[in-house]
RNA sequence: GCGCCCGUAGCUCAGCUGGAUAGAGCGUCGGUCUCCGGAACCGAAGGCCACAGGUUCGAAUCCUGUCGGGCGCGCCA
C-alpha cells in the first residue's frame, strides 16, 4: 500500500516549508502528489512549488530547488529532484519500498474505522423478475459496501422492499381479473419455476388492460387500499407473491455474490406506525405546517428552500394576482385526506436508519445466504427467533447512510436531506449520501434482437429506454445464463479434461466477473446503452481479462513450487539478502513499475469512495493487469538463469497476484484455478 | 420555464482535488521467439477535447454564455 508513504512525504515537505519559509499552517497550500507521465522523470511528483510561486514571489524552479536542498535525507523514501519547470520529482528507494510491500502488505486501519454505515441498495419492486438496470444498482451498491469495509467501516446492507406499492397491487389485480386466480390458486403457482418471469409478462399485460379502458383503474385503487390496510384476501395474495419474488431476486443477486443483512419491508413501516412518530417530530420541529388556503389547503406541507424546480404551470406573469400561494414552493407530505405521501414514509425510514425516530422494528430470521451469512427481515410482530439462529443483530443507529438509487430520485433525496436539516439533525443530513447513478438503457441492436424495435421507433434516440410496464428489458437471469453458457464454451474449448462440474464452476466465476466489471467500469453519471454482445465479451477491458492475468501469475508461482521446490514464503524471506540490481537498474524498470502500480490499491479505493466513482477501481485494476501482461511477455521468471533476478521477478509476480486478488474481491469477483 | 447530468479517436469510454507529449477497449491494417497458456503481447492509422469568451505561470478539467442530447420538477411511488 502506498498511502502511508504519501502522508510521510507530505509531512516532510510541510515541515520543510515551515522551517524554510516560516509558513503558517493556515497558509500551507495543499501538497498534491501525482504520478509523472514518464517513469524516467520520477516515481512521484509534487507540484507545490507552483502553488507557492505567487506568495513567495519566486520562480517555481527556485522554490523547487530550495525545497530539495532543505528537505535533506528522506530515509526509507528516496530522493527529491527539482526540475527546471518547477516540479519536485521523487525517486523512491526501490529496494526498500519493494521489500516492505512484497513480504505482506496489509491494508491500514483506514479513515472510516468503526463508523457504523448503512448502505441501502437493490430495492426492486417485488412484483416481477429483475432486469439489467437492477443489476447495475446491486453491483454498485455491493462494491461500495466492500470498499467501505476495506477502509474499516462497519457496514450494514439493507434491501428495501416496497411490498405495499402500486406495482404489487397491479400484479394482484392481474392475477384476479385477468387470470381468475385467487389465493388458493396462487399457492401452487408461486412455487413453480419461473414465477418471476410469469409476473413480468402479467405486469405488462395489466398495463395494457388499464390502457384499453381507464375505468379499470378502480381495481388498482381498491387493491392498493387493501394492501395498505392489510385487508385479505388481496393482502394475503400480496404477502405470498412478494415473499416469493423477493426470494427470486435474492437468488439472482446471489449469482453475482451479492448478499444483504436486512430486508426492510414497507408494510412493517406502515403497521408499526413509524409515520405517526415521524409526523410528531416533523410538526414539533416546525418542518411541516398545515396549509390554510390556496390549492394546497388542508395539506401538511414542507417548504422547499431552493429556488429551482417549479412545476409546469408556474406562470410567472399572473403570479402577482394569485397571491402568496405560489411564492414559496411547498412539497405535500400529508394529503388533505390525511394519508401520507411517499416522501413522508421515506423521512420516517431515514430517521430510523440514524436511530433518530425513537421506534424500532421487530425482526425475523429470513434465510441463510450462500456464504453462510444470515439474512434478517423486519417484522411487525414480536416473535422471538429460535435460539439456533443466534441473537438479533443491532440494526439501524447508523453514523452514515448511503442510499444507492438512480439519478431520477435526486430531487426526493434532496428533500430528505432538507427535512433532516430542518429537524435539527445537521450531522445526519450531512452524512446522508445519495449515491446516484444513471439508468441502463438498451442499445438499438439489442432492443432489435429482443424483437422490440419496430419501424416507427426510428434511431434518432441514442438508446432505447427499459420499461417494466411494457415488459421491455433484458432480464437479469437471462443475461447471467447467456454469459455463463458462453464462458462454459470457452472453458471447454481450452480444458477438455476438466469434469463438467468444475467447468461449470469456473464458468460461473468468469461470467460473474464479466457482468460485474461491465456494470462498474462506466462512470456512474453515464447512461449505459446495454449491448448484449459487448457484455458477453471476454477480451480487452473486461473482468475475465483481469482474472486471466491473475491466473497466469499464480501459475508461475505454482510452477516454481512444483518444479523447483521453491515455496513462496521462503522466496520472500530470501529477498532480505538478495542483491537488488535487477530491481534498481534500468533493466528492472518493468518490474519496478509493476510493484509500484500494484501498491496503489489503497490510494485508489480512497479515491473511489471519496468521489463515489467506482469506475476508478475498475480502471485501475485493468491498467494493473495490462502492466502485468506486458511484464509477463518481456520478463521470463522460471527460465531466468540469474537467481537474484529470478527471485525478484517472482516476488513481483507474487505481489501483483495478491493485490489483484484483493482488487477483484472488492469488485465481487473470484479468481478461477484455471481458465 | 427551472434544476441536475452528459458532449473527448469510426464506435464505447478513461482522464482523481487545474500540471509535463490527451489515453484505453472494440473495430481496421500489419506483426509475435514450439513460450511461465495467444481470453495475451508489439506496432500503425485515427483528436479544433461540441462552440465562444473569461480566470492564470498553466485549462479536456474551473467560471459565464450558446448549441445539441438525457433525466427530473404531482395531494404518483
Amino acid at each position: 500500500m502506498i498511502l502511508p508513504l504519501h502522508t510521510h512525504l507530505r509531512d516532510r515537505i510541510a515541515a520543510t516549508l515551515r522551517h524554510r519559509y516560516g509558513l503558517h499552517p493556515s497558509a500551507m497550500p495543499a501538497i498534491v502528489i501525482e504520478y509523472p507521465p514518464n517513469r524516467r522523470l520520477g516515481d512521484l511528483a509534487v507540484t507545490v512549488a507552483f502553488e507557492l510561486a505567487r506568495t513567495l514571489r519566486k520562480a517555481p524552479r527556485v522554490i523547487a530547488q530550495e525545497i530539495a536542498e532543505t528537505v535533506g535525507e528522506l530515509s526509507g523514501i528516496g530522493r527529491l529532484e527539482p526540475t527546471d519547470a518547477g516540479y519536485l520529482n521523487v525517486f523512491l528507494d526501490r529496494a526498500a519500498f519493494a521489500r516492505d510491500r512484497v513480504a505482506g502488505d496489509t491494508p491500514p486501519a483506514g479513515t472510516a474505522a468503526g463508523l457504523k454505515t448503512i448502505v441501502e441498495h437493490t430495492a426492486i419492486n417485488p412484483n416481477k423478475a429483475a432486469h439489467v438496470g437492477h443489476l447495475r444498482n446491486a453491483a454498485l451498491g455491493d462494491t461500495l459496501c466492500r470498499l467501505l469495509r476495506f477502509r474499516g467501516a462497519e457496514v450494514e446492507v439493507q434491501n428495501y422492499i416496497d411490498d405495499t406499492g402500486v406495482q404489487v397491487a397491479d400484479v394482484v389485480v392481474g392475477l384476479r381479473e385477468l387470470e381468475g386466480t385467487g389465493l388458493d390458486e396462487l399457492r401452487p403457482l408461486v412455487d413453480a419455476p419461473g414465477f418471476d418471469y410469469y409476473c413480468w409478462d402479467l405486469y405488462a399485460r395489466v398495463t395494457r388492460w388499464y390502457e384499453a379502458d381507464e375505468t379499470r383503474l378502480t381495481y388498482r385503487r381498491a387493491a392498493l387500499l387493501d394492501l395498505e390496510h392489510n385487508t385479505d384476501p388481496a393482502a394475503a395474495m400480496a404477502r405470498l407473491l412478494t415473499d416469493r419474488i423477493v426470494r427470486c431476486h435474492l437468488r439472482t443477486m446471489a449469482r453475482l455474490g451479492v448478499e444483504y443483512d436486512l430486508l426492510s419491508w414497507e408494510g412493517d413501516i406502515l403497521r408499526l406506525e413509524f409515520w405517526t412518530r415521524a409526523f410528531e417530530l416533523l410538526k414539533a420541529s416546525g418542518t411541516v405546517f398545515l396549509q390554510q388556503d390556496g390549492r394546497l389547503a388542508g395539506c401538511w406541507v414542507m417548504p422547499i428552500d431552493d429556488g429551482g424546480a417549479r412545476d409546469e404551470d408556474g406562470r410567472s406573469d399572473d403570479a402577482a394576482q394569485t397571491g402568496p400561494d405560489d411564492e414559496t414552493r411547498a412539497k405535500v407530505i400529508v394529503r388533505s385526506d390525511g394519508t401520507v405521501t411517499y416522501v413522508g414514509k421515506d423521512i420516517a425510514y431515514q430517521l430510523w436508519k440514524f436511530g433518530l425516530l425513537g421506534r424500532d422494528f421487530h425482526y425475523r430470521w429470513f434465510d441463510t445466504q450462500r456464504s453462510g451469512r444470515p439474512l434478517w427481515a423486519t417484522s411487525s410482530v414480536d416473535i422471538p427467533p429460535s435460539p439456533d439462529r443466534g441473537p438479533v443483530p443491532r440494526f439501524g443507529r447508523a453514523g452514515a447512510v448511503y442510499n444507492v438509487i438512480d439519478t431520477r430520485q435526486s430531487y426526493l433525496q434532496r428533500l430528505l436531506v432538507q427535512a433532516l436539516t430542518s429537524m435539527q439533525h445537521p450531522r445526519a443530513a450531512e452524512r446522508s449520501v445519495h449515491f446516484s447513478y444513471e439508468m441502463v438503457a438498451l442499445s438499438h441492436a439489442t432492443a432489435r434482437a429482443l424483437g422490440y424495435e419496430d419501424a416507427d421507433s426510428e434511431a434518432h434516440t441514442p438508446f432505447v429506454e427499459v420499461s417494466g410496464r411494457k415488459g421491455l428489458g433484458v432480464k437479469a437471469d437471462d443475461l447471467l445464463d447467456q454469459v455463463t453458457e458462453r464462458a462454459e464454451r470457452e472453458v471447454a474449448a481450452r480444458h477438455a479434461d476438466l469434469p463438467t462440474a468444475e467447468r461449470r464452476r469456473i464458468a460461473v466465476m468468469i461470467g460473474t466477473a464479466a457482468v460485474r466489471y461491465f456494470l462498474i467500469k462506466f462512470s456512474r453519471g453515464k447512461v449505459i446503452a446495454f449491448d448484449i454482445d459487448e457484455a458477453l465479451s471476454f477480451e480487452g477491458e473486461t473482468g475475465p481479462y483481469l482474472q486471466y492475468a491473475t491466473v497466469r501469475a499464480r501459475k508461475i508461482l505454482q510452477k516454481l513450487r512444483d518444479r523447483d521446490g521453491v515455496e513462496t514464503t521462503a522466496l520472500l524471506e530470501s529477498l532480505a539478502t538478495t542483491p537488488t540490481d535487477s530491481l534498481t537498474s534500468e533493466a528492472g524498470d518493468g518490474l519496478w513499475d509493476l510493484i509500484l502500480e500494484a501498491s496503489r490499491l489503497d490510494e485508489v479505493t480512497e479515491q473511489a469512495v471519496r468521489t463515489l466513482e467506482l469506475s476508478v477501481l475498475a480502471k485501475y485494476a485493468f491498467g494493473l493487469a495490462q502492466r502485468f501482461n506486458g511484464f509477463y511477455h518481456s520478463s521470463p521468471v522460471i527460465a531466468e538463469e540469474n537467481e537474484a533476478v529470478r527471485r525478484w521477478r517472482a516476488a513481483g509476480v507474487h505481489y501483483f497476484q495478491s493485490q489483484m486478488t484483493r482488487a477483484l474481491e472488492l469488485m465481487g469477483c473470484d479468481v478461477p484455478p484455471r481458465m
